[in-house]
DNA sequence: TGAACTATTGAACAACAGCTCATATATTGA
DNA sequence: TCAATATATGAGCTGTTGTTCAATAGTTCA
């Protein structure tokens, strides 16, 4: 078990290789800056939102209609999105039109499609 | 409520933008399967063990010692990133090497250290 | 102003995810 | 064969997540 491990510091598999590559790990921040980009990601409801923004810019009403889901669902991602300023929105009248504000989300989603494909 | 609106077909804020872009959307498995990569990512200990399988092979052993966590909560995740390719494992006696076995996951966290950075 | 409409929000709830702990499996070497 | 070691696994617990439902906030227009 780890603690026992780190009294003792014998018996690593391979004690220098620990070392190094601990050096040149990525530290907890970034792996929770990194874990949380992904998260986002990490559901359908919200790549579906995503997509079809990246095809259009789209009122809540009509993500709602096009993804045949409650407006409710569909609003409590987009802030969810809007927070992490992934999306942005204008107000015209009463209906708000969401569209991407994020260069770096298209990109990823397409990485994903393509590894999809294999 | 999209319930009604399926009924009436009639109050779309832009029925024929709606359509198209329906038609234009990808499917329900592929959400899915996209989802499921990046849910994989989206998770700090997952995200560090593949960083560090990024660096160099290693063993559970290593990994837990690297971590700073538990042979079990490693070996449990590494369970999961091996179900969905992401790493490759060759026993050697006791030992068990962990290596990626997922050219598009690296790729994937490069991007995702880039969107970081900004 | 008030009715109709679009969107947002909070509470509640069920499903899920990640860890711990105890146990099991596999390999080695005495 | 048996003890020691390295990893894997299952059950259980707790915190999180995504949805629904009901209520609320803005906006338009009669």
């Amino acid at each position: 078990m780890a603690k026992e491990r780190d009294v003792c510091e014998v018996f690593y598999a391979d004690k220098e290789k620990v070392k190094k590559v601990k050096t040149r790990m990525i530290g907890d921040k970034t792996a929770a800056g990194l874990a949380e980009i992904f998260k986002v990601l990490g559901d359908p409801t919200r790549v579906k939102i995503l997509h079809v923004l990246s095809i259009e810019e789209l009122c809540v009403c009509d993500i709602s209609a096009i993804l045949e889901m409650t407006e409710s669902a569909i609003s409590h991602q987009l802030r969810l999105l809007r927070n992490l300023k992934l999306v942005k929105f204008r107000r015209e009248g009463r209906v708000v039109y969401y569209s991407l504000d994020d260069r770096h989300v298209t990109k990823l989603i397409k990485m994903g499609v393509e590894h999809e494909r294999e």
